[in-house]
DNA sequence: TATAAATTTGCAATCGTTACAAATCTGAAA
DNA sequence: TTTCAGATTTGTAACGATTGCAAATTTATA
Protein backbone atom coordinates (compact mmCIF):
# COMPACT_ATOMS: atom_id res chain seq x y z
CA UNK A 1 0.00 0.00 0.00
CA UNK A 2 1.00 3.53 0.14
CA UNK A 3 2.68 4.76 2.96
CA UNK A 4 1.50 8.38 4.07
CA UNK A 5 4.92 9.50 5.72
CA UNK A 6 5.53 13.39 5.79
CA UNK A 7 8.84 13.44 6.86
CA UNK A 8 10.93 10.66 5.44
CA UNK A 9 14.35 11.79 6.89
CA UNK A 10 12.68 12.56 10.16
CA UNK A 11 11.01 8.80 9.40
CA UNK A 12 14.18 7.00 9.44
CA UNK A 13 16.11 9.07 12.28
CA UNK A 14 13.31 7.46 14.25
CA UNK A 15 14.58 4.37 13.53
CA UNK A 16 17.99 4.87 14.45
CA UNK A 17 19.02 5.50 10.64
CA UNK A 18 20.82 8.66 9.52
CA UNK A 19 19.48 9.86 6.19
CA UNK A 20 21.74 10.19 3.57
CA UNK A 21 21.05 11.08 0.06
CA UNK A 22 20.88 7.12 -1.22
CA UNK A 23 19.34 5.96 2.14
CA UNK A 24 16.26 8.36 1.38
CA UNK A 25 15.93 8.06 -1.90
CA UNK A 26 15.83 4.39 -2.02
CA UNK A 27 13.17 4.29 0.81
CA UNK A 28 10.76 7.25 -1.01
CA UNK A 29 10.89 4.61 -3.88
CA UNK A 30 10.11 1.57 -1.39
CA UNK A 31 7.47 3.86 0.37
CA UNK A 32 6.34 5.83 -2.02
CA UNK A 33 4.76 3.84 -5.10
CA UNK A 34 2.46 0.69 -5.20
CA UNK A 35 5.31 -1.76 -6.32
CA UNK A 36 7.73 -3.68 -4.80
CA UNK A 37 10.64 -3.02 -5.96
CA UNK A 38 13.83 -5.70 -6.87
CA UNK A 39 16.97 -4.63 -6.31
CA UNK A 40 17.61 -4.25 -10.13
CA UNK A 41 14.49 -1.75 -10.32
CA UNK A 42 15.60 -0.16 -7.50
CA UNK A 43 19.15 0.67 -8.65
CA UNK A 44 17.56 1.25 -12.55
CA UNK A 45 15.61 3.80 -11.25
CA UNK A 46 17.83 5.53 -9.26
CA UNK A 47 21.36 5.58 -11.58
CA UNK A 48 20.22 8.50 -13.25
CA UNK A 49 19.61 10.79 -10.20
CA UNK A 50 22.36 9.66 -8.07
CA UNK A 51 24.60 8.11 -11.30
CA UNK A 52 27.72 7.27 -8.76
CA UNK A 53 24.97 5.02 -6.93
CA UNK A 54 26.69 1.39 -6.58
CA UNK A 55 24.19 -1.76 -6.68
CA UNK A 56 26.13 -2.50 -2.91
CA UNK A 57 24.91 0.37 -1.13
CA UNK A 58 21.18 -0.61 -2.55
CA UNK A 59 21.93 -3.85 -0.80
CA UNK A 60 23.25 -2.46 2.22
CA UNK A 61 20.77 -0.21 2.64
CA UNK A 62 17.82 -2.30 2.17
CA UNK A 63 19.55 -4.67 4.77
CA UNK A 64 19.87 -2.34 7.08
CA UNK A 65 16.13 -1.02 6.76
CA UNK A 66 15.34 -4.98 7.53
CA UNK A 67 17.31 -4.63 10.67
CA UNK A 68 15.24 -1.73 11.88
CA UNK A 69 12.17 -3.48 10.88
CA UNK A 70 11.54 -0.45 7.99
CA UNK A 71 10.93 -3.51 5.32
CA UNK A 72 9.82 -6.72 4.75
CA UNK A 73 11.09 -8.70 1.91
CA UNK A 74 8.98 -10.43 -0.73
CA UNK A 75 9.68 -14.16 -1.65
CA UNK A 76 7.03 -15.10 -4.48
CA UNK A 77 9.69 -15.86 -6.91
CA UNK A 78 12.55 -18.11 -5.93
CA UNK A 79 14.96 -15.92 -8.14
CA UNK A 80 13.49 -12.58 -7.48
CA UNK A 81 13.44 -11.39 -3.99
CA UNK A 82 11.02 -7.83 -3.58
CA UNK A 83 11.10 -5.14 -0.89
CA UNK A 84 8.17 -3.74 0.52
CA UNK A 85 8.21 -0.77 3.26
CA UNK A 86 4.70 -1.59 4.57
CA UNK A 87 5.40 -3.92 7.13
CA UNK A 88 1.75 -4.40 8.27
CA UNK A 89 0.25 -8.01 8.17
CA UNK A 90 -1.10 -7.81 4.11
CA UNK A 91 -1.08 -10.13 1.44
CA UNK A 92 0.45 -10.01 -2.25
CA UNK A 93 -0.64 -11.21 -5.48
CA UNK A 94 1.99 -11.60 -8.46
CA UNK A 95 0.11 -11.82 -11.77
CA UNK A 96 1.93 -14.70 -13.74
CA UNK A 97 0.65 -12.95 -17.02
CA UNK A 98 2.15 -8.87 -16.73
CA UNK A 99 4.81 -10.00 -13.36
CA UNK A 100 2.98 -7.47 -11.32
CA UNK A 101 2.46 -7.97 -7.94
CA UNK A 102 -0.15 -6.05 -5.50
CA UNK A 103 -1.39 -5.74 -2.41
CA UNK A 104 -4.44 -6.42 -0.69
CA UNK A 105 -5.91 -6.73 2.59
CA UNK A 106 -6.76 -9.64 4.76
CA UNK A 107 -9.87 -9.35 6.49
CA UNK A 108 -10.18 -10.98 9.47
CA UNK A 109 -7.36 -11.38 11.88
CA UNK A 110 -4.89 -15.13 11.80
CA UNK A 111 -5.93 -18.07 13.30
CA UNK A 112 -4.68 -19.31 15.92
CA UNK A 113 -2.95 -22.80 14.92
CA UNK A 114 -3.34 -25.59 17.03
CA UNK A 115 0.04 -27.34 15.94
CA UNK A 116 1.92 -24.28 16.22
CA UNK A 117 0.98 -23.59 20.15
CA UNK A 118 4.08 -22.28 22.45
CA UNK A 119 5.95 -21.50 19.27
CA UNK A 120 6.82 -17.70 18.77
CA UNK A 121 5.51 -16.31 15.70
CA UNK A 122 7.34 -12.98 14.27
CA UNK A 123 6.33 -13.22 10.97
CA UNK A 124 3.34 -14.04 8.30
CA UNK A 125 3.43 -13.90 4.89
CA UNK A 126 0.55 -14.59 2.55
CA UNK A 127 0.81 -14.91 -0.93
CA UNK A 128 -1.27 -15.67 -4.37
CA UNK A 129 -0.33 -16.46 -7.99
CA UNK A 130 -2.05 -16.22 -10.84
CA UNK A 131 -3.47 -13.81 -13.51
CA UNK A 132 -4.61 -10.07 -13.19
CA UNK A 133 -8.07 -9.45 -14.44
CA UNK A 134 -6.56 -6.79 -16.71
CA UNK A 135 -4.54 -9.75 -18.00
CA UNK A 136 -7.79 -11.86 -18.18
CA UNK A 137 -9.46 -9.66 -20.39
CA UNK A 138 -6.47 -8.83 -22.41
CA UNK A 139 -5.39 -12.23 -22.97
CA UNK A 140 -9.14 -14.28 -22.77
CA UNK A 141 -8.12 -16.12 -19.63
CA UNK B 1 2.47 -33.77 5.68
CA UNK B 2 3.27 -37.45 4.73
CA UNK B 3 1.95 -38.26 2.21
CA UNK B 4 0.06 -42.21 1.27
CA UNK B 5 1.17 -43.08 -1.30
CA UNK B 6 1.48 -46.67 -1.80
CA UNK B 7 2.85 -47.18 -5.21
CA UNK B 8 4.93 -44.24 -6.06
CA UNK B 9 5.74 -45.65 -9.44
CA UNK B 10 2.17 -45.82 -10.48
CA UNK B 11 1.64 -42.31 -9.17
CA UNK B 12 3.99 -41.25 -11.39
CA UNK B 13 3.11 -42.92 -13.96
CA UNK B 14 -0.36 -41.35 -14.04
CA UNK B 15 0.92 -37.89 -14.05
CA UNK B 16 2.27 -38.80 -17.12
CA UNK B 17 6.04 -38.97 -16.17
CA UNK B 18 8.50 -42.33 -16.50
CA UNK B 19 9.67 -43.67 -13.54
CA UNK B 20 13.25 -43.82 -13.67
CA UNK B 21 15.11 -44.85 -10.50
CA UNK B 22 16.01 -40.94 -10.18
CA UNK B 23 12.94 -39.55 -10.22
CA UNK B 24 11.61 -42.60 -7.96
CA UNK B 25 14.03 -41.83 -5.17
CA UNK B 26 13.88 -38.11 -5.33
CA UNK B 27 10.13 -38.42 -5.16
CA UNK B 28 10.21 -40.73 -2.30
CA UNK B 29 12.23 -38.01 -0.37
CA UNK B 30 9.90 -35.36 -1.39
CA UNK B 31 7.09 -37.61 -0.35
CA UNK B 32 7.98 -39.92 2.60
CA UNK B 33 9.12 -37.69 4.70
CA UNK B 34 8.40 -34.53 6.95
CA UNK B 35 10.83 -32.54 5.76
CA UNK B 36 11.02 -29.87 2.81
CA UNK B 37 14.15 -30.84 1.43
CA UNK B 38 16.65 -28.56 -0.86
CA UNK B 39 18.28 -29.74 -4.17
CA UNK B 40 21.05 -30.34 -1.66
CA UNK B 41 19.23 -31.88 1.00
CA UNK B 42 18.04 -34.26 -1.57
CA UNK B 43 21.29 -34.53 -3.45
CA UNK B 44 23.21 -35.15 -0.50
CA UNK B 45 21.01 -38.13 0.70
CA UNK B 46 20.60 -39.84 -2.87
CA UNK B 47 24.40 -39.61 -3.52
CA UNK B 48 24.87 -42.77 -1.72
CA UNK B 49 22.05 -45.05 -3.04
CA UNK B 50 23.07 -43.34 -6.61
CA UNK B 51 26.85 -42.39 -6.69
CA UNK B 52 26.69 -41.34 -10.59
CA UNK B 53 23.84 -38.78 -9.65
CA UNK B 54 23.85 -35.25 -10.99
CA UNK B 55 23.06 -32.11 -9.20
CA UNK B 56 21.16 -31.30 -12.58
CA UNK B 57 19.13 -34.21 -12.99
CA UNK B 58 17.73 -33.15 -9.23
CA UNK B 59 16.76 -29.93 -10.32
CA UNK B 60 15.43 -30.90 -14.15
CA UNK B 61 13.66 -33.92 -12.11
CA UNK B 62 11.86 -30.88 -9.66
CA UNK B 63 11.08 -28.64 -12.18
CA UNK B 64 9.60 -31.78 -14.28
CA UNK B 65 7.35 -32.38 -11.04
CA UNK B 66 6.55 -28.99 -10.73
CA UNK B 67 5.38 -29.09 -14.46
CA UNK B 68 3.25 -32.39 -13.45
CA UNK B 69 1.79 -30.31 -10.46
CA UNK B 70 3.48 -33.22 -8.16
CA UNK B 71 5.46 -30.38 -6.19
CA UNK B 72 4.62 -27.43 -4.96
CA UNK B 73 7.86 -24.65 -4.54
CA UNK B 74 8.55 -23.11 -0.93
CA UNK B 75 9.84 -19.64 -0.82
CA UNK B 76 10.65 -18.29 2.90
CA UNK B 77 14.22 -17.41 2.77
CA UNK B 78 15.59 -15.70 -0.22
CA UNK B 79 18.56 -18.09 -0.45
CA UNK B 80 16.79 -21.39 0.23
CA UNK B 81 14.19 -22.90 -2.19
CA UNK B 82 12.43 -25.89 -1.06
CA UNK B 83 10.11 -28.85 -2.55
CA UNK B 84 7.19 -30.19 -1.29
CA UNK B 85 5.06 -33.28 -2.69
CA UNK B 86 2.07 -32.00 -0.86
CA UNK B 87 0.46 -29.37 -3.00
CA UNK B 88 -2.84 -29.13 -0.72
CA UNK B 89 -3.22 -25.76 0.53
CA UNK B 90 -1.43 -25.25 3.77
CA UNK B 91 0.67 -23.19 5.85
CA UNK B 92 4.72 -23.88 6.78
CA UNK B 93 6.06 -22.30 9.72
CA UNK B 94 10.14 -21.86 9.79
CA UNK B 95 11.80 -21.83 12.92
CA UNK B 96 14.68 -19.42 12.78
CA UNK B 97 16.80 -20.82 15.29
CA UNK B 98 16.74 -25.01 14.35
CA UNK B 99 16.23 -23.66 10.29
CA UNK B 100 13.24 -26.73 10.60
CA UNK B 101 10.59 -26.26 8.36
CA UNK B 102 6.72 -27.52 10.00
CA UNK B 103 3.66 -28.10 8.14
CA UNK B 104 0.12 -26.57 9.31
CA UNK B 105 -3.44 -27.17 8.45
CA UNK B 106 -5.39 -23.82 7.53
CA UNK B 107 -8.67 -24.46 9.44
CA UNK B 108 -11.00 -22.20 7.41
CA UNK B 109 -11.39 -21.81 4.06
CA UNK B 110 -9.73 -18.62 1.91
CA UNK B 111 -11.36 -14.97 2.63
CA UNK B 112 -12.58 -13.63 -1.35
CA UNK B 113 -10.40 -10.97 -1.09
CA UNK B 114 -12.54 -8.06 -2.33
CA UNK B 115 -9.57 -6.49 -4.53
CA UNK B 116 -8.46 -9.22 -6.07
CA UNK B 117 -12.28 -9.90 -7.94
CA UNK B 118 -11.93 -10.77 -11.49
CA UNK B 119 -8.36 -12.36 -10.89
CA UNK B 120 -7.70 -16.20 -11.39
CA UNK B 121 -5.60 -17.44 -8.67
CA UNK B 122 -3.88 -20.45 -9.33
CA UNK B 123 -1.73 -20.91 -6.38
CA UNK B 124 -1.81 -19.77 -2.59
CA UNK B 125 0.99 -19.35 -0.36
CA UNK B 126 0.86 -19.03 3.94
CA UNK B 127 4.00 -19.01 5.57
CA UNK B 128 5.09 -17.92 9.27
CA UNK B 129 8.23 -17.54 10.67
CA UNK B 130 9.89 -17.62 14.12
CA UNK B 131 10.94 -19.78 17.16
CA UNK B 132 9.38 -23.20 17.37
CA UNK B 133 8.58 -24.30 20.58
CA UNK B 134 11.27 -27.01 21.04
CA UNK B 135 13.38 -24.11 20.68
CA UNK B 136 11.90 -21.80 22.90
CA UNK B 137 12.23 -24.03 25.81
CA UNK B 138 15.85 -25.40 25.07
CA UNK B 139 16.99 -21.27 24.63
CA UNK B 140 14.93 -19.65 26.83
CA UNK B 141 12.96 -17.50 24.46
C1' DT C 1 20.59 -56.93 -32.49
C1' DA C 2 20.27 -52.35 -34.35
C1' DT C 3 18.40 -47.89 -33.98
C1' DA C 4 15.93 -43.92 -32.29
C1' DA C 5 14.24 -41.53 -28.44
C1' DA C 6 14.44 -40.40 -23.75
C1' DT C 7 17.13 -39.58 -19.80
C1' DT C 8 21.10 -38.55 -17.26
C1' DT C 9 25.44 -36.51 -16.63
C1' DG C 10 29.33 -33.10 -16.21
C1' DC C 11 30.98 -28.86 -17.11
C1' DA C 12 30.79 -24.20 -18.30
C1' DA C 13 28.18 -20.05 -18.07
C1' DT C 14 25.06 -16.96 -15.82
C1' DC C 15 23.06 -14.24 -12.33
C1' DG C 16 21.97 -12.47 -7.82
C1' DT C 17 24.29 -11.55 -3.71
C1' DT C 18 28.09 -10.79 -0.47
C1' DA C 19 32.94 -9.77 1.21
C1' DC C 20 36.20 -6.61 1.45
C1' DA C 21 39.19 -2.84 1.11
C1' DA C 22 39.74 1.69 -0.87
C1' DA C 23 37.59 6.11 -1.55
C1' DT C 24 34.55 9.57 -0.11
C1' DC C 25 31.76 12.08 2.93
C1' DT C 26 30.28 14.05 7.46
C1' DG C 27 30.56 16.19 11.73
C1' DA C 28 33.05 17.54 15.69
C1' DA C 29 37.24 19.29 17.87
C1' DA C 30 41.05 22.22 17.59
C1' DT D 1 38.87 26.90 8.63
C1' DT D 2 41.55 22.88 9.11
C1' DT D 3 42.20 18.35 10.78
C1' DC D 4 40.85 14.00 12.02
C1' DA D 5 37.96 9.91 13.16
C1' DG D 6 34.11 7.48 12.12
C1' DA D 7 30.41 6.50 9.06
C1' DT D 8 29.02 5.70 4.47
C1' DT D 9 29.58 4.61 -0.21
C1' DT D 10 31.81 2.51 -3.94
C1' DG D 11 33.95 -0.94 -7.17
C1' DT D 12 35.74 -5.24 -7.77
C1' DA D 13 36.37 -9.87 -6.83
C1' DA D 14 34.44 -13.99 -5.01
C1' DC D 15 30.76 -17.04 -4.07
C1' DG D 16 26.85 -20.09 -4.56
C1' DA D 17 22.59 -21.48 -6.60
C1' DT D 18 20.70 -22.42 -10.97
C1' DT D 19 20.65 -23.15 -15.96
C1' DG D 20 22.33 -24.26 -20.79
C1' DC D 21 24.20 -27.44 -23.47
C1' DA D 22 26.29 -31.24 -25.62
C1' DA D 23 28.10 -35.82 -24.77
C1' DA D 24 27.22 -40.23 -22.64
C1' DT D 25 24.15 -43.56 -21.12
C1' DT D 26 19.92 -45.95 -20.76
C1' DT D 27 15.51 -47.53 -22.44
C1' DA D 28 12.14 -48.83 -25.69
C1' DT D 29 11.03 -50.41 -30.25
C1' DA D 30 11.53 -52.55 -34.62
Amino acid sequence: MLLKIENVGQYLRDAGIKPSIQRLKIFEILAKSYEHPTVENIYTQLSPEIPTLSKTTVYNTLKLFQKHGLVMVINIEDNETRYDADTSFHGHFKCNVCGKVSDFNIPNTQPLIESLKGSLITESHYYLKGICAECRLRTDN
